[in-house]
DNA sequence: ACGAAGTTGCACACGGCTGTGCAAGTTATG
DNA sequence: CATAACTTGCACAGCCGTGTGCAACTTCGT
């Protein structure tokens, strides 16, 4: 009769349990319903008060990270394609917990599709920048623009997952810098151009 | 009382369970063991005939991935150290089914240290020719040889796993470029270092 | 062709993880 | 404070993969 407004820190719990989730699967792609649980402060059982099961919870956790990393790719602007890139590495870095829970379960069995998904901006960013820096020959040209976008991603989510471990303090400045070079271009250049980025903040 | 020979088909199923094992596990890191006998052309129960359970069937698959991947390390020659990462490179790409196989299984849980062990050559060399290049000012000295080893060990891996799928004719000189690249030698550089090793085949 | 080595199929036990029902407890909110 | 909202703990069913025993069958070696 009297429906009441949900509980405020039913919420709270819910954004703990992709917050946990995401950390969880960071570490272990097939990290239990328990595991997530116990990290976010909840019974197993708690869960299915705010997902119908552990698919949706995991699909809920790739979602969010989707709108994350389209935030953090941010629009396209007309700079130069390479600054756009280190750009783009600087971005990434600033989201690593959300790309690098989302990129740990592209490989993974099954939900290729849902996670490619989520990668998609970065994949296209990345695409573009280098079709363009192409052109005027500033990255290398033998191979072609699509297996070296592939290449260059990759290398964008290893500084993730490097730095990550050794906790450099200049790893920003990695993540910038490296995917430059995996494109091809030389590192003093891919320092010059990340620190046109960096001046720019 | 007349103890036989054991019979030499066995030997061959023996085999036939390690590749299909390595290539199974290649993509699905938790292959079922019905997978990896039905791909070998037998059936699960026959597995056991052969391998007291699942973890040593694994286990042996890393081991002989560990042999053939120090054999196509091969030893250290004092030849230039980024001809001889270009080098190891392309060696890394002959022996792709083992090395991949064995990657896949690194981050996956558990297991860790087994794999460590198997990738060790890989990783020591890599480190090796770092050092030395680095002395020199031919690879990027703003990074630590030891995060710049770990990023171009994963730019190696990284080949191997796009080449794979996009099955690039030209595979194999990426596969010695694009760690160079990744090491911060400019494309121009890396292409000629390649040539340089393919040259002298 | 004989016999051992090897394989198969089935049945079954075991463990781990998911998903559900329910009663009892705790906590936010009006 | 009263009550709905939320959480907990437990019990139980179901699924799936592993590991084992056993009888029947096929295949290699001599």
């Amino acid at each position: 009769m009297t429906p009441r407004t949900p509980r405020a820190d039913s919420a709270r719990n819910r954004e703990a349990l992709l917050d946990a989730g995401g950390r969880a699967l960071r570490r272990d792609v097939d990290a239990t319903l328990e595991d997530i649980a116990t990290e976010a402060g909840l019974s197993r059982r708690a869960v299915y008060g705010h997902f119908p099961g552990r698919d949706a919870l995991v699909d809920a956790i790739v979602e969010r990270g989707a709108t994350r990393i389209a935030a953090a790719v941010g629009p396209r602007t007309d700079e130069d394609p390479l600054v756009a890139l280190a750009r783009l590495g600087g971005a990434l870095w600033d989201a690593v917990a959300d790309v690098h829970a989302v990129a740990r379960m592209a490989l993974s069995s099954g939900r290729g599709a849902t996670v490619a998904g989520a990668m998609a901006p970065i994949r296209e960013r990345v695409r573009a920048c280098l079709v363009d820096a192409a052109s005027a020959h500033r990255v290398r040209t033998d191979v072609s623009p699509e297996v070296l976008a592939l290449l260059v991603e990759r290398a964008a989510l290893d500084v993730l997952e490097v730095a990550a471990q050794a906790e450099a303090d200049d790893a920003r400045m990695l993540a910038m810098t490296h995917p430059l070079c995996a494109a091809g271009v030389g590192a003093a250049d891919a320092a010059r151009l990340a620190r046109q980025v960096e001046d720019a903040r």
